[in-house]
DNA sequence: TCGGTAGATTTAGTCCACTAAACAACTGCT
DNA sequence: AGCAGTTGTTTAGTGGACTAAATCTACCGA
């Protein structure tokens, strides 16, 4: 039951999830739509698909259903990022936040909460 | 021409090539199949999606050929990096750092690895 | 010369994410 | 009662990664 594997679209609606803590099919796709055009049946089958994998559960309300995420985000945030760490940078740590250093945009008030992060980490 | 989206055994095939600078399919089904089994033909198969894409070239070398990767390890790991970047952590660097340092394991070597990245890039 | 071997190429099939039309069931309104 | 709109369900098709058998081609050794 390794759920790990979502697909682009499907982590989109997740996100929506995770964001709003449950949302109808109706809302998600509202949603969606407002970066990108999608089929509200698509996003119906996307949502069933989510079911069958466990990844949400729905209530029903009035006719409507309500989705709900059971998946959690930092779950998946874990798999991705260990995923990554395996495939690309040899699973060293230091070797994926010196790429992120020297490749994307960081504020200094990122940095200084990064450097706060590792102080607290070298101490404990 | 985005390349950007390479499978995952297509991965472990540049994987081998970033590695060796350059090898035979033989020897890339050989490596591979150290840690799980692969048929060759499907390693050739493979090859030659890679070589439509243009990640790889090859040239002649008595009647095999021999592959060398013409795709820079550095761009799939751009890609991948903000690709994760964007979709689960909303585009935060430190986000993505906060989340290494709480749930990968990090050597105290690679600690001060990273809090001298760190200092350079502030003083830079 | 001829058969085996090692390479490349062709062909075929599975699986899954994604897409969305078509349909059915139900609600609310007039 | 009947229509319009919303919701969920069924069905169908596309594309891409992956898998590997089957086939073709060229060389080497006996």
């Amino acid at each position: 039951m390794t759920v790990t594997r979502l697909g682009k679209v499907q982590l989109r609606i997740m996100n929506v999830l995770w964001e709003q803590g449950q949302a109808t099919a109706r809302e998600i796709t509202d949603l969606l739509n407002l970066t990108e055009p999608i089929a509200h049946s698509t996003v119906q089958t996307l949502l069933r698909g989510l079911m069958e994998k466990g990844a949400v559960t729905h209530e029903t309300e009035g006719r409507t259903f309500v989705f709900k995420p059971t998946l959690a985000e930092d779950k998946v945030r874990k798999s991705a990022t260990r995923d990554l760490l395996g495939r690309l940078f040899d699973g060293s740590v230091s070797d994926l936040v010196s790429h992120l250093l020297k490749n994307e945009r960081v504020s200094k008030q990122e940095l200084d909460a990064i450097r706060k992060l590792i102080n607290e980490k070298s101490r404990g």
